[in-house]
DNA sequence: CATAGTACACTCATCACCCT
DNA sequence: AGGGTGATGAGTGTACTATG
């Protein structure tokens, strides 16, 4: 029976994490607009129950293991003949091997990770009060897509929530990689975690521009 | 184009070992 | 001795594919 309950609850803690990162803006908090990423941030997921396929990520050449981030970020470069996406991804980790899995999948490699956008994602408003489809949003797309479209990864942002048990051994000894970032689970099952300041300000240190002591 | 089937990603459950 | 950690195997919901 507790074992039951212990399912139960984190079915409800995945689900309360996506049902309030449905609610995150197109733009990830605290990352500002910047020389760094001039182009286009879009939320990929979690997305609205009603468009059923959302982009992921994947490597080339192969269409099994596929990464379904809880939360993913997507800044679409503006050219349309350099084009590359910048990833910001929210993983929502409730057991220790679901962390270790999860690091894995974004450690830092050689070879080259690709996003894909499904036509209908792209071809579906991101906001219900604005019926711009996606991809007029996105400058570097000329025409109206009729595949889905693939482009490569040029930088991975990862932050993973864990429970305050995991989060407080983890902050102890354990050391980050530059490309990620950990928060307690409670900052993304809160009431607009988004606004808080903690949490912009942690994702501000995400953003590409922030290892740079200045831009010109 | 709609429906059913299949493959897969994600999560959970159980067991063994190690450190305190 | 107990709690915590690490490893392995199974279940479930979802998304894609094939067929009519």
């Amino acid at each position: 029976m507790s074992e039951a309950i212990a399912a139960a609850c984190h079915v409800a803690l995945d689900r309360k994490v996506r049902s309030q990162l449905r609610k995150w803006p197109q733009r990830p908090p605290g990352v500002m607009p910047s020389l760094k990423q001039p182009g286009t941030w879009l939320r990929a997921r979690p997305g609205d129950a009603d468009s059923p396929a959302h982009p992921f990520l994947k490597l080339p050449g192969t269409n099994r293991l596929r990464t379904l981030p809880d939360g993913l970020w997507l800044h679409f470069s503006p050219s349309a003949t350099d084009s590359y996406v910048d990833i910001l991804c929210i993983e929502a980790c409730s057991s220790l091997q679901n962390l270790l899995d999860k690091r894995s999948r974004f450690a830092p490699s050689t070879n080259s990770l690709l996003a894909v956008c499904p036509v209908s994602w792209l071809l579906t408003p991101a906001q219900a009060n604005d019926p711009t489809p996606r991809w007029r949003l996105i400058r570097m797309l000329k025409e109206e897509p009729i595949r889905p479209l693939t482009l490569p990864v040029r930088d991975i942002r990862v932050l993973f929530g864990l429970k305050s048990r995991h989060y407080d051994g983890f902050a102890r000894s354990q050391v980050a990689h530059p490309h990620e970032f950990f928060c307690p689970m409670e900052a993304l099952t809160a009431e607009e975690g988004y606004e808080d300041p903690e949490m912009r300000a942690l994702m501000a240190r995400a953003a590409a521009s922030a290892n740079f002591m200045r831009l010109p």
